[in-house]
DNA sequence: GGCCTATGAATGAAGG
DNA sequence: CCTTCATTCATAGGCC
């Protein structure tokens, strides 16, 4: 079985399957809509994921602990990314690149403080992720700033797919998409999901 | 071997879902709306768990082949999918593509206002290119960035020290290729997260 | 089928 | 804050 892996990098896939779909529906409207039951699987992937995840961590520290047993953890070749305490490999990249576990910190900030970091918050939040790989107080600055700007900018950047409108329906689209609270369980869910508030149950993983 | 990962293959569940909608939902009632914004965020979520999953995948295959080696398989007490199931792949398709029509008036806009599009401007071009197909602010913008970033590059690519330059010099000496089926970059940008950083439920965010 | 190149897109950082 | 640049990634599409 060859499983091909999400990739959701180049913001395409979901993003543009809603922009067709809200311009091939054709009843005037031009949004992207889910409907409940699409909500609930979605949310079911994602906690699909984080039990994955989860259990491929516990797996590994199993794994881990018998190799610690049999002594075998001495002058190992290999590089245990999830065991060795890392700083990232500056020397093929000199910009940051904020690891896994940082990025969920900054978005998970993020969502809760919507506005401008205070300065010393900044600090902390530097401190705090210093314990997941190297960054520096600038890194956290430009990239709440950065992220500010450009879901701002995606916000008005959204056009309907309009073939036959003339040079004008766009101009103005600041077609300001109404307010999030509609989906207040997506968002409970979507960051770090806790498997208890989107995980109606196992799935189909019951096999492992 | 039993286990599946659940419905993140192509053609799998998401798709499905997100395909139908179109033809589905014109009855325009019980549905959800979701704001860029959200999109964006479920997106970063699911990318993460993505990102994760795949580091741990390709740690515990090392770690695997570590054991084999070493003849460690001592009975091991849980059954090890990942080792046996078929490499993964990030796959995505589907991006934006000018047509020639919408090509020619980008270039044709490039070659007058050599310099920086002004947001207004990309705005009606947006509308006037949509004409010509499905297009968004957000292509074009892209779009004049990466012309003039190239072509600056190409023109600057050449050696320094040399004032012969061979008609296009390979803009970058560097070929440098990355390896298509391997998760290399990911072992470059992503490296080092330890066990308690890739827990999808960061025990201590919630302190912010 | 695998590799290569062109190019759309994402994003960290800098300037103003 | 906003805009812009630079770098990098991933994909489409062509070639073999």
């Amino acid at each position: 079985m060859k499983m091909e892996w999400p990739n959701f990098q180049q913001g395409g896939e979901m993003e543009r399957q809603f922009q067709q779909d809200g311009g091939d529906t054709s009843n005037g409207l031009c949004v992207k809509v889910m409907t409940d039951e699409q909500m609930e699987l979605l949310r079911k992937q994602i906690a699909v994921y984080a039990m994955i995840c989860e259990q491929l961590v516990q797996m590994h520290k199993v794994f881990s602990a018998q190799n610690e047993i049999a002594g075998m953890r001495m002058g190992n070749p290999y590089f245990d990314p999830f065991v060795a305490s890392g700083s990232q490999k500056l020397t093929a990249r000199q910009r940051w690149t904020p690891t896994p576990a940082q990025l969920q910190i900054l978005e998970h900030v993020y969502d809760e403080c919507k506005g401008t970091p205070r300065k010393q918050k900044i600090q902390d939040m530097t401190a705090e992720l210093a314990k997941h790989g190297q960054i520096s107080e600038t890194n956290v600055y430009n990239w709440f700033q950065n992220r500010r700007a450009r879901l701002k900018r995606k916000q008005s950047g959204v056009v309907p797919n309009n073939a036959e409108s003339e040079a004008e329906t766009v101009t103005h689209a600041e077609s300001r998409k109404q307010n999030p609270e509609s989906i207040q369980s997506l968002e409970d869910s979507a960051p770090p999901p806790r498997d208890e508030d989107i995980y109606p149950q196992s799935p189909d993983l019951d096999d492992w």
